[in-house]
DNA sequence: CCTTAATCGAGACGGTACGTCAGGTCTTGTG
DNA sequence: CACAAGACCTGACGTACCGTCTCGATTAAGG
């Protein structure tokens, strides 16, 4: 049972065009540029109208840019690498836009102190790809292809920090071959022939 | 031939003092908070004789931040997987130390619309150390480890991507067994019975 | 003929409930500080039914304030000091309530531009009490202890200034002995022996 | 011995333009539609420029307007009713100035609750004007014009309330007629042949 | 009983001003 | 020249009111 709303209820067109105008913003001066003075007047609206939706700039251009993070759907087209590609892919889109290129550095500056917000970023973002990716490999798993107690956490990781890097970091967003190369680097961590433990030791000798 | 220097010479005390606040205001408060009046009060200093130094605060911060950035040197343990952890401890040291992850985020935002920052990011930082990669490599490629013509740029930014992605989003660096982990997924990638290329279709075949 | 009303009446509680806060936010933090915000929530009402009764913040106080402005009947007491005195009070009254003194700069701060506003108030507190202190000086003069024609807007403009000034910027009232000295003042300037007259010359010869 | 002044000085030609400014836009707007920001630019002056030099607008309204409060020299015509209208007409002059006029009332308001600035009002106002009536009143004493002891600060509240009441309350400054009777009213509560007095019953008796 | 019309609480809305703060530049006097 | 001090311009920040408006829910009076 939610509560009821009471008062005038807020204008949904507003909360597009502010939207509209921040994306557009972010894109064409950035992030440190953009004020929320410009987004009102961009967006015809009165800056209390943007305070009173959100506490800070920071939340504006993270909730705006950043509403649908992590896999919508897993991927599964009974072969382990297509179904990386895809997870690789729907992560490049998604921090190569320019929107987000441009708001992902000033976001995370602005929350450096905030660790309600790191956590939220772990539970939004990384915690559902990193089940994503567990699922896929599961998969995998029982076709036989990978051992199935591959190190998730650390592969969403890394496979996100590539991309992170690539995209935010570097503003080269990977290509295809350099996403291939990365799947096959990733990929042969997990094959089954062997795989990553804490016993490092044992490791090298079963496979070769 | 120099321009001799005339009037009366900076006080390196100065530098030392201003390098001083600014790591200490880093850690305590962040980048955001950490303004030049601050770090002028906490020197000691006439905020004018910071501006003298450095053009803008974001220059200061990473000039003094990462002063080092980069190998300093190539490791050569006569193993390729010391060779890599030792390589990935290096970055992993910088990028998590308290000033760093604190600066970083900033720094990447007020630069963000500056190109000739990013190609100096490129040429001082992640040249030398693809570098530096490419020597390991092609040391172990005699060995008959790995294959020579691994991708090391994008090694590099893998492994640099995912130690970043580590220290500086998450806030948590890369402990000891993860890095063991990612050493042997990204050592799989590139060992010599098989080898990530352009043509992609002939990898597996040829390994399996 | 009045159009007979229609909808919802006014609740009379409301108007009660606003004029309490009104005059009780007035005289705990004046009236700059006393928002419509604030009386609304003291009164426990919606701000648009305050808007509804009143169409400015300066009207609210002028009209909660000063209901009753101006001498409600003319002292008549047989003699001039007596009735002067009685005037006086009636003034010193008005003028000293808590809440008055804190709204009068005020409201007009608020109405400085506004002539219709002058207007009204000459109309409804100078005159009434211009006619009053004519009479009671016509009186006087049928006694024949003062001349007839003694400048009555002018006295009351002296009158209602010293208490004005006394009470309102200054912030401390009249007290009696200083009433009885103004009465003094006052009433020398229209005694019967001589007259304030536009022939200045022949005024005071004419009396000494 | 004052402290010598560091740093870069005051520029004197930003207190007169912001002066101006401020002069400007009281007599053009008023007190409360003159906001700091029109005043800025008007000035071509920054606004923390404004209030780097005074706390608050109505300080610097206060203190721009009224920077010449009381008189500025005892008038000594040899004549008290001269006198007096000298007194009178430099107060008349200063509370009906347009600037002055559209200032004090908002000025007041602001300063309502501040104890402190009626103190101050009274040091620097009231108390010279007193002073310099007094002086007036004693050499009028020794010509055997007046009584010596009559009640100064009553008599300045009462020509100070007067002329306030007209020039700020009515908007209409006291004429030269206006001006000659009220004189001439006060003059006859302080003749020497008699006195206001806190017997008041003696009084008359003795003049007449 | 049902429509009509106004009031009520609540709160969104476009504005405007507030006083504070940061960034980066400029101008003093002193070494 | 460097340096300490601080004025200066620019422009953003987040808060608080203003007076208007739009909701859903009352509360009469008239059909």
């Amino acid at each position: 049972m939610t509560t009821l709303p009471r008062g005038r209820p807020r204008d949904p067109a507003l909360d597009r065009a502010i939207a509209a105008a921040t994306v557009g913003l972010l894109m064409e001066i950035g992030y440190r540029a953009m004020s929320l003075e410009l987004v009102a007047r961009r967006a015809g609206v009165a800056r209390a109208s943007i305070y009173r939706r959100w506490r800070t700039k920071a939340h504006l251009v993270y909730e705006t840019v950043f509403t649908e993070l992590g896999p919508r759907s897993v991927p599964d087209h009974g072969d382990l690498e297509t179904d990386l590609i895809a997870l690789i892919d729907a992560l490049r889109t998604e921090l190569s836009a320019p929107a987000a290129a441009a708001a992902i550095n000033g976001v995370l500056a602005d929350f450096a102190a905030d660790e309600a917000f790191r956590a939220h970023v772990r539970d939004r973002f990384l915690a559902p790809t990193a089940a994503a990716l567990r699922q896929v490999l599961h998969r995998a798993a029982r076709r036989g292809e990978v051992a199935a107690d591959a190190p998730a956490d650390l592969l969403v990781q890394a496979i996100g920090g590539t991309v992170f890097f690539r995209a935010v970091v570097l503003g080269v967003p990977l290509d295809e071959t350099e996403t291939g190369n990365l799947v096959r680097i990733v990929l042969d961590g997990v094959r089954s022939r062997g795989r990553p433990a804490q016993a490092g030791a044992a490791r090298l000798t079963a496979s070769e």
